[in-house]
DNA sequence: ATAGCAGAGCGAACGCCGTTCGCAGACGAC
DNA sequence: GTCGTCTGCGAACGGCGTTCGCTCTGCTAT
């Protein structure tokens, strides 16, 4: 999110300034109880505010959450950044404690390097934020779709972006090997009415990216919701290694 | 779930009859409006009676949330035992209408189609019923963890069993293929001491299992909870077949 | 057969929640 | 300085999970 120059008037500032303080008690909140356990009455109460008071900020708690959600998503697409050697010192907005990114691969590096990185990130920054993993990932909201132009869509596909970066890398490098199953047309047949974040993706490569991103997002999602650990207490990290090396031979880029 | 010989007094034979509504109406709801919009006052509402007599049958409403889940690893395990050829016709407790099974190999099958098919009734099943999976597999409930003997962790066990059926066969006729990545001491060792589940299966297996099924989850995953369709609104299935194919070729038996 | 007791169910209440409304004060524009 | 908009608040409504004490029913032991 770019600071934009707005002089802005005294109430203004004052007023976003508010709504910064709002998110930052909310999300509070939501990392330590998760997103069902954000209550607006509690927020109100850490803000020293009044329960009718937020609604001059927010128009509902649904409104509220999709506001976390969009801010999540741009701290993740950062973290993934940071880890692909972009935007070296910035991050400004995930103003608690960060997780340390395991691995970064700047764009001189190898390109697999740069996918583990990217995939390391990933983790990492899931595992480091549970309950926020869960806002994005988990169940989602029961009555809310995204609206199109919406800054929660434009957050997602910022995210997309970094996720797919190294990956295209590699294609344009010439190195993504083709598989039989991963090639097929009626596989790439309806990938080309693609959404409005794809751009001009050739098909074959959303494919790949859908089909890595839905790889280490499972192992991920195992992890972070307890499923892994509980079979398997220790280790869960070099299972994810693993799982990574596999997917990188898959693609051919090792 | 086998059912007790019980001769069971008249007292006790309705008081299980009623539980069983209250769990019949508890899954209706949760099935309707997810795990988050479970209202015991609701359910009450559903059943003619009071919400105070609710608690004659359950202790809160969090403790019904686990009754529930338990029943979906239950129903989740019988929907794999089909596709395995299985349990032919049985089917006792999901008394809404199943989805169909879209593929079913018995144990004379290839041990490729049979993992095809129980990854096949995976998806299906969770696409069929995206509320039982999230409350399965999305954000765990905030406070709770499963007693270690509870008949929670044994319907978990009995899915579990269910899903490694197949792999534990492909094993049994040597047909995994080795995997530096795979087979490295570094990640049998923390697989060592497994949980209860995990029996006598050796180390290398149960990392291609929880490996394969972090795959094919995390595609379920983010298709069910609405990320692939966003991206990709039709072909949802083509790319969980291509990804079953990829896993297939990586374990060797294909 | 009957006395007594455990089980089942209910109404009322408590404290929490999201949300709305009307009112009061503060700020900014003219 | 005046007026309108912005900001905040107290009170209230309906819904929620949960508890308590009461009644009534059915079972069981004598």
């Amino acid at each position: 999110m770019p600071e934009l120059p707005a002089p802005a008037s005294r109430r203004e500032r004052l007023r976003t300034q508010t709504l910064q303080e709002l998110k930052a008690a909310s999300l509070a909140e939501v990392r330590e109880r998760g997103a069902v356990g954000l209550s607006l009455r509690s927020v109100a109460r850490r803000l020293g505010m009044s329960p009718a008071g937020l609604y001059r900020y927010v128009d509902s708690r649904e409104q509220l959450l999709t506001l976390l959600i969009a801010d999540g998503y741009h701290d993740l697409a950062d973290h993934l950044l940071v880890a692909l050697g972009t935007r070296p010192t910035e991050r400004t907005a995930g103003q608690a404690a960060e997780p340390e990114v395991p691995l970064i691969a700047g764009p001189d590096r190898d390109v697999a390097e740069r996918i583990r990185a990217v995939a390391l990130a990933y983790r990492a920054w899931s595992v480091a934020h549970p309950n926020l993993f869960g806002l994005l990932f988990g169940d989602p909201i029961p009555g809310y779709h995204a609206p199109p132009g919406g800054p929660t869509v434009e957050a997602m596909n910022r995210f997309g972006r970094a996720l797919a970066q190294p990956l295209i890398e590699a294609w344009e490098q010439g190195r993504l090997r083709s598989h039989p199953a991963l090639d097929a047309e009626e596989l790439a047949a309806p990938l080309a009415p693609m959404g409005p974040a794809a751009g001009e993706l050739p098909a074959a490569v959303l494919a790949r990216l859908l089909l890595s991103w839905g790889r280490l997002h499972g192992q991920v999602s195992l992890e972070v919701f307890g499923h892994h650990h509980w079979l398997m207490p220790e280790g869960c990290e070099r299972l994810f290694r693993a799982d990574v090396e596999v997917t990188l031979r898959d693609l051919g880029v090792c």
